[in-house]
DNA sequence: ATCTATGGCAAGCCGA
DNA sequence: TCGGCTTGCCAT
């Protein structure tokens, strides 16, 4: 014990992780420590057999007075293997005997959460995992109280194509112990193949009784809760309505098969909610967690429901359910993961309705009105449509998004509750320390880290940035006719796969491997042992790209499942690089996000090199892409194979413009495919706060744009689109477009009375507003520009009369001057007008 | 309550 | 008036 206590307090060997394991038959908790880790014990179960999971975090010290209480625990020596020092040492395991016993700290109470955690989990598996119509049970077994991981079957097509996968020699080029990596693919193929349950789930959505302009609170609950729409995935449709009986009405014109129940008195109306909202193992509401659900609890409260009674546990920052869980739409739409990788950046703001009209194209009823105001009919409507749009975000596209959930949820190893609420760095975080503890490795200190990186890197291009990113490559101005876009599939995680970059093997120990140099950097790698990080997301680079991406395109019954999978696996390699160079990610290690970029431009700098010596003439190019003007196959077949040969690198091509438009201006270009597709990036007119009606136009003019098959169509295009301008400009200046449409739609990232240094133009609107409503920081600010000052009004306090025309006219020419300047057209010989006088005397005459 | 990175552009603010 | 700086949005 003594021994073991000394090594306790050793700082610098000592590591502890906890882990809880249920025993159902005794219903106590048995709880065990590994890997001390001064300051912060992270509470977590092992996910190695596929047990559900909860952690949380808890200080370490308040477990001194546990030192000598061997009564309470026990203290073992394990060995562990330091990846950081590649060598192996010993570290104390800590078995908790009886949690409960330990009394009146923070960490009691951390302990009993994970123990109540843990019965509902318990029962939620029991309830549902092996009700055949639901499916799901593919994950754990239980049997007697305990839970056993489900045996994965291996799909012989999987065997198959993996086997040929695996032969490829040159796959490995580079990796240091090919076996390892080769189980590691496997492994992740057979996990990644399982099929996806169908999952059992109800929406609902809760109206409140208001006061005008003010939202209900949800710490007093003092409004009445009036509807609650429910839509289940089973066909369950229900609106519940609070009303006096006399004043019941037939309500016509809702959507077919929905039962209106009314309700005298509210408690019922809960009580009824509660039993509905119990019998399902998924809920799914948008803004729940803040809003419906604790209203909903504290109502019930308010009106003497027994807490027992409620399905919901409230969590410090969310809110979950004792048999199931909860998702909320609005916390998963606003994780830019989802937004952008899952979503493609179609939704800018994350209201339901915004959401729902972007993905659904379907939108929330009665725009602009008091709640109050709504008749009965009219409310029911409103409300039940509000949980049939929340219901339908998870169902569109054949469940995409429950797939992604749960195709995500097998990779990072964490519960797809967590999963729908918090950010891919975690989920990467998650999927790393899983690995750490399969092969009995202890996660490193963030300190550990820190001292080998300090004082060790090269300069970043731009000051306010840790180290220097992707080469983007001057464009040549100018119109181009069928132009190659090329790319490297999944460059950097690629490179960290190939060049073996972790945290560990950047810089590693060992004095050989310094000859080793990484382009660029003063930095070497590892030329002993596979990268932990490298070979997990090398692995998962190579399913995606020599497996799922090529699966997704072909018609099968599975192909849904493999496009899911590859867009999960696309957010999370995306991301790979990305977390080693933030701060917020435990395993930050600058030096192995340096590294990779560096390998990214020296890449693709000698790929252009390639192309010039061959001359294949290179457009333009950005981090992995690179526009060839009119190649032949030949010349993309060497390009390609070249960059195979001496990179062991994959570029793709990814597709083929008819024709494309290069600015002067790099990440600015617009290009039409051979479909007559137009591919528009970083323009000004395709921005989200441009006015809607210079985004209108803007359209119009890339479908004139489309139609062009070759040079001689221009001319005629000209024309066409010069009568469009001149047809817009008149209505500017003739004041005759509607405030909506002039509206700049800009988002205010922080409170207004942040904004210290300038004071923007959105957030000069956004002050003029806070006089008549709360503006919150992620707000979009809709303004026009005006003539007086200080030049611009919130739309809702604007009038048409005091819009500045001229001000319009600047930026509908700058806007449209970047389709425009490279077919050579000018905005004021369009309106047929010399150059200086051209607006005044427009706007005069 | 929430956070992967850097490169690059347009617009407007604000002090010299 | 000029130029540096802040801000937001987008490309990869």
């Amino acid at each position: 014990m003594n021994e073991n206590t000394q090594n306790y307090n050793n700082k610098e060997n000592l590591l502890l992780l906890v882990s809880a394991t249920y025993d159902g038959k005794k219903k106590t908790a048995i709880l065990k420590f590994y890997d001390v880790k001064i300051q912060k014990i992270i509470l977590w179960e092992d996910r190695t057999n596929h047990k559900p999971y909860c952690y949380s975090k808890l200080d370490l010290s308040n477990l001194d007075f546990l030192k000598d209480r061997d009564d309470l625990i026990k203290i073992e020596k394990v060995q562990k293997t330091d990846l950081l020092m590649d060598k192996k040492i010993y570290v104390s395991k800590i078995i908790v005997k009886d949690p409960l016993a330990i009394g009146g700290t923070q960490f009691n109470k951390s302990i009993r959460n994970i123990i109540k955690t843990w019965e509902s989990d318990i029962k939620y598996y029991e309830n549902y995992l092996y009700d055949n119509s639901l499916n799901i049970g593919k994950f754990y077994k239980i049997k007697d109280n305990t839970i056993t991981p489900h045996e994965f079957n291996e799909s012989n097509e999987i065997v198959a194509i993996l086997k040929n996968l695996l032969v490829e020699k040159h796959t490995y080029d580079g990796i240091i112990n090919n076996s390892q990596f080769k189980n590691k693919i496997l492994n992740w193929a057979k996990l990644l193949d399982q099929p996806i349950p169908k999952i059992k789930r109800l929406s609902f959505d809760i109206e409140v009784e208001s006061e005008i302009g003010r939202i209900p609170d949800v710490k007093t609950a003092l409004k009445k809760i009036t509807a609650i729409g429910f839509f289940g995935s089973d066909g369950f449709k229900q609106i519940s309505l609070l009303t006096e009986s006399n004043k019941r009405i037939k309500i016509n014109q809702m959507p077919k098969n929905v039962d209106v129940n009314y309700f005298d008195n509210e408690k019922d109306l809960i009580l009824d909610a509660f039993k509905i909202i119990e019998s399902y193992p998924f809920i799914i509401t948008f803004n729940g967690d803040n809003f419906d659900v604790p209203y909903l609890t504290k109502r019930a409260e308010n009106l003497n429901i027994e807490n027992n009674r409620s399905p919901f546990i409230a969590l410090r920052d969310s809110s979950t359910l004792k048999n199931g869980i909860h998702i909320d739409l609005y916390r998963t739409f606003s994780n830019r993961s989802y937004q952008i990788y899952a979503f493609n950046n179609k939704y800018t703001d994350f209201s339901l309705d915004s959401i729902s009209k972007a993905l659904l194209n379907k939108s929330k009823l009665y725009q602009n009105f008091n709640i109050n105001d709504l008749e009965l009919s009219q409310l029911a409507r409103y409300c039940f449509n509000d949980a049939e749009l929340t219901y339908e975000l998870t169902s569109f596209n054949d469940d995409l998004l429950m797939n992604l959930f749960v195709v995500i949820a097998r990779i990072a190893k964490m519960p797809i509750d967590d999963i729908s609420r918090i950010g891919v760095s975690q989920w990467i975080r998650n999927i790393l320390y899983y690995e750490h503890r399969q092969i009995n490795a202890i996660i490193p200190r963030r300190d550990e880290l820190e001292k080998r990186s300090a004082n060790v890197l090269s300069n970043a291009i731009n000051k306010d940035k840790k180290f220097r990113g992707g080469l983007v490559v001057d464009p040549i101005e100018g119109i181009h006719f069928n132009v190659v876009v090329m790319d490297f599939a999944s460059l950097y995680p690629s490179i960290i796969k190939i060049k073996n970059l972790s945290y560990e093997t950047v810089r590693c120990v060992h004095e050989e491997c310094k000859l080793n140099k990484i382009t660029e950097t003063n930095h070497w790698a590892c030329t002993k042992k596979n990268g932990l990080t490298s070979s997990i997301i090398g692995s998962l680079r190579d399913l995606r790209v020599n497996y799922y991406k090529h699966l997704a395109k072909v018609v099968s019954q599975k192909q849904q499942l493999y496009l899911t999978i590859s867009q999960a696996l696309k957010v999370i390699l995306n991301a790979s690089y990305g977390v080693m160079g933030a701060e917020i990610f435990p395993l930050y290690f600058l030096p192995a996000a340096e590294a990779t970029t560096a390998i990214g431009r020296y890449t693709i700098l000698e790929t252009i090199k390639k192309c010039k010596e061959n001359s294949i003439n290179v457009l333009y190019g950005d981090t992995d892409s690179l526009f060839l003007k009119n190649p032949n196959n030949e010349q993309i077949k060497f390009v390609i194979d070249s960059a195979k040969k001496e990179h062991n690198v994959d570029l793709e091509i990814d597709k083929i413009y008819r024709y494309v438009a290069l600015s002067n201006r790099k990440k600015n270009y617009f290009g039409v495919t051979k479909d007559g597709k137009v591919d528009v990036k970083g323009l000004t007119g395709k921005k989200s706060h441009t006015p809607r009606f210079i985004k209108t136009l803007f359209q119009e003019l890339l479908k004139i744009l489309s139609q062009i098959k070759s040079i001689n169509d221009f001319e005629n295009a000209k024309i066409q689109i010069s009568s469009k301008i001149s047809e817009c400009a008149k209505l500017v200046l003739s004041k005759k477009i509607s405030l909506n449409e002039l509206a700049f739609n800009v988002m205010i990232s922080k409170s207004t009375s942040e904004y210290v240094k300038t004071i923007p133009q959105h957030i000069r609107a956004a002050k003029l507003l806070e006089t008549v409503r709360e503006v919150k920081k992620g707000d979009i600010i809709s303004y026009v520009k005006i003539i007086s000052k200080p030049g611009v009004k919130p739309v809702e306090m604007a009038r048409n009369e005091e819009i500045d025309s001229n001000k319009y006219m600047e930026f509908m020419e700058s806007t449209l001057d970047q389709i425009i300047s490279s077919m050579n057209l000018d905005f004021d010989t369009m309106l047929g007008k010399p150059k200086q006088t051209g607006l005044d005397q427009f706007f005069w005459s």
